[in-house]
DNA sequence: AAGTGGTCTAGACCACCAG
DNA sequence: TGGTGGTCTAGACCACTTT
């Protein structure tokens, strides 16, 4: 799988922009001199900067140029798809994973159920992993893998990062998903394996896809509501639905 | 002002896929036949799909076609930028602004100073609404407008949408913000005007700028958490920064 | 006037999917 | 094999900003 010339322009100058090579507030080179500079055509750059734009990494002004924006803030890519052992790693964080749970079943769980009524009933594997940072749980993620497309899933991977395992070892195509943020009250089961004092957890739901439209995976991760921190860059959209 | 060629194609795609005329789960015409049905060249068709990709409302396969996603779940575009004016219009909610405060103050209000600690001290105009749905308080809106770039803020236009007197009236152009997703302790009088049991809310806290990075407004939005409910649409990045 | 980004085009080659 | 989307190109014209 090659990459495109765009993609490897945009990550190239993400990088120079998160070591510090284009400084917050400078203007990166224009798309003309950015053309000799990658040996490419101007749609070529302008699509790499697109990628730019909506990480929120740059800002482009009409007659001026694309301005670098203060990355501080976006370093935290949760909106996107982003797994836990990935945010983890890009984060340096002292993060540990447990593994509660990594069973087939043979319908969906009623706790997927509840939910996402709308879901049909399906065999698949059952995930339960708790996370933790800094001895603290944080995080109980709950994983319904569909089966088909996902088989199975070994104890090792499931400690790791099921994305990985999805497109590496299996070669899948992970493409998109849609995912609820809401305020739900939790069972006493969950209560204690997050060490709440209350019942209150912030739920982010979410139903991933691959880029053929088959669903893959149901998540249910309960946060700790004191730590808790949902960051988003959005750009005001130019059409209306 | 002209709109472009590929975003009134996007808007016009966009409009009938919303009302059915092309129906969830059916495939677009091709590329090259919309390159016919519009009068356009190829890029152009193609970079007004790409806007119905990041909304969700399509997904590309390759050799096949363009399929239109199910777009139930996608209606409440609370990701993005958009106004509860908006979206109240989008969805016709019954619902009710009550306009608490809106003065023009010399100084950053502690209650921002509190969430946006980076942020200097500006003249500004500092806004508190209430938005009741069926007569239920559900979001405690604060603002404060930069002043420069706004100078002032009729109470009917902040009744209605501060968007739509800054982008119609002002001629600014509202591009992009960073917002933040938190649960936070409130205080008795907030927790009053929401008729909140506890004083838990969910806080979106959110800094918006103009085209030219200009930030122009802070946002301090309190939710009441059983009413809280975000939707977001969210696709694999290309690249990882 | 010169430089910048915004947009559109026509054409080309590729990889993937179907029959 | 023909159709589909994925990518890249070279060139053109425009509007905006700065000098």
């Amino acid at each position: 799988m090659v990459k495109a010339k765009s993609d490897l322009i945009a990550q190239d100058l993400a990088s120079k922009i998160k070591h510090g090579q284009f400084k917050c507030g400078e203007y990166l080179p224009s798309e003309n001199q950015l053309t000799d500079l990658y040996g490419a055509s101007r749609e070529t750059i302008r699509k790499a900067l697109q990628q730019l734009m909506t990480f929120g990494l740059i800002q482009k002004i009409k007659g001026k140029g694309s301005v670098v924006l203060d990355l501080q803030k976006f370093a935290f890519p949760i909106s996107g798809i982003s797994s836990f052992d990935e945010l983890n790693k890009s984060l340096k964080m002292h993060a540990e994973t447990r593994l509660l749970q990594d069973k087939m079943v043979n319908s969906l769980p009623p706790l997927f159920k509840k939910y996402f009524p709308e879901q049909l009933s399906n065999t698949g594997i059952y995930v339960e992993r708790l996370r933790l940072i800094n001895d603290e749980p944080v995080v109980l993620d709950c994983d319904f893998l569909l089966n088909p497309p996902v088989e199975q899933l070994p104890a090792v991977e499931a400690k790791h990062s099921i994305y990985s395992y999805i497109e590496n070892q299996l070669g899948l195509e992970v493409s998109y998903a849609t995912k609820t943020i809401t305020v739900e009250k939790i069972t006493d089961d969950f209560q204690k394996k997050l060490q709440l004092p209350n019942q209150q957890a912030v739920l982010v739901a979410s139903q991933n896809y691959l880029a053929d439209t088959t669903l893959f995976q149901l998540t249910l991760s309960f946060h700790n509501p004191r730590r808790f921190k949902f960051i988003d860059f959005a750009r005001r959209q130019k059409i209306k639905i």
